[in-house]
DNA sequence: TGGATATATGAAGAGTTCTGCAGATGTGCA
DNA sequence: TGCACATCTGCAGAACTCTTCATATATCCA
């Protein structure tokens, strides 16, 4: 068993140093961390995958996710917020849209998973 | 403005039909959420993005997260609780390694997701 | 202009999450 | 067997998150 340089034990620290050469910087991994935190809320999420087809107003993704429409409208605000979402303002009404590529292509991948899952385990859906 | 069976406004029902048969089911949505949260704490994804290549012990891991080795622990029960992570004993140490092909391709899009936004915007990198 | 509608916002409370601590478990070696 | 080491676990406090309620803003229509 050795030290590293803040004396802590290693097993191997030759794995350890690659694995770090190799790591990604803390603000990446924050930054990475945030959009899968924001995808990690199953009303948010629901919100997302409702807006993979299009945009739809504020009550309509209320209606969707069975949230109330404030609730959703702070759920909208904070992915605004993190540009995952732009909002289009028609008259009284807010249409939103995914605003983000790489959380579509996440999003996607999700639920092509899901799919595939139930698939092999039908008996897993829709319970 | 039309009402829907719970008395909720709608401002386009038809396209909230069709989303809502196109949505997955509650429990896969709460699933897929899961594995989002999983991935959604910062320390959590460098331990995941650490085994991308391959097995390291708790020590190591703690070394190149920079958490005590008891939060390392914690986060990693959680982690093998959703079947995230696979453990392999060998005497003292305990061995941990990635084991769903799912959240390894979610890691896999993210870590060159930031490598490709690195290439367009090297200043935001490891600040 | 005034009232109704659609959305946004701030504050506060309930619930959840994460970490450190202390102690438990299990392994290896003298 | 007894001690050191590596990891695990329950608990409790701190920090964070999400929702609701009340209110604000903005738009439309009469």
């Amino acid at each position: 068993m050795q030290l590293d340089s803040c004396n802590v034990r290693l097993v191997d620290p030759e794995r350890v140093a690659s694995v770090n050469a190799r790591m990604p910087g803390e603000e990446d991994i924050a930054d990475t961390a945030d959009v899968f935190g924001l995808l990690g809320d199953p009303r948010r999420l629901k919100l997302l995958v409702a807006l993979l087809d299009g945009e739809l107003c504020v009550c309509d993704l209320a209606a969707i996710t069975g949230l109330s429409e404030s609730a959703t409208s702070h759920a909208l605000r904070l992915l605004r917020a993190h540009r995952v979402v732009a909002v289009r303002r028609d008259g009284r009404n807010a249409f939103y849209r995914l605003d983000d590529a790489h959380v579509r292509m996440l999003l996607d991948l999700a639920v092509a998973h899901t799919e595939h899952t139930d698939a092999i385990h039908p008996e897993r859906s829709k319970g």
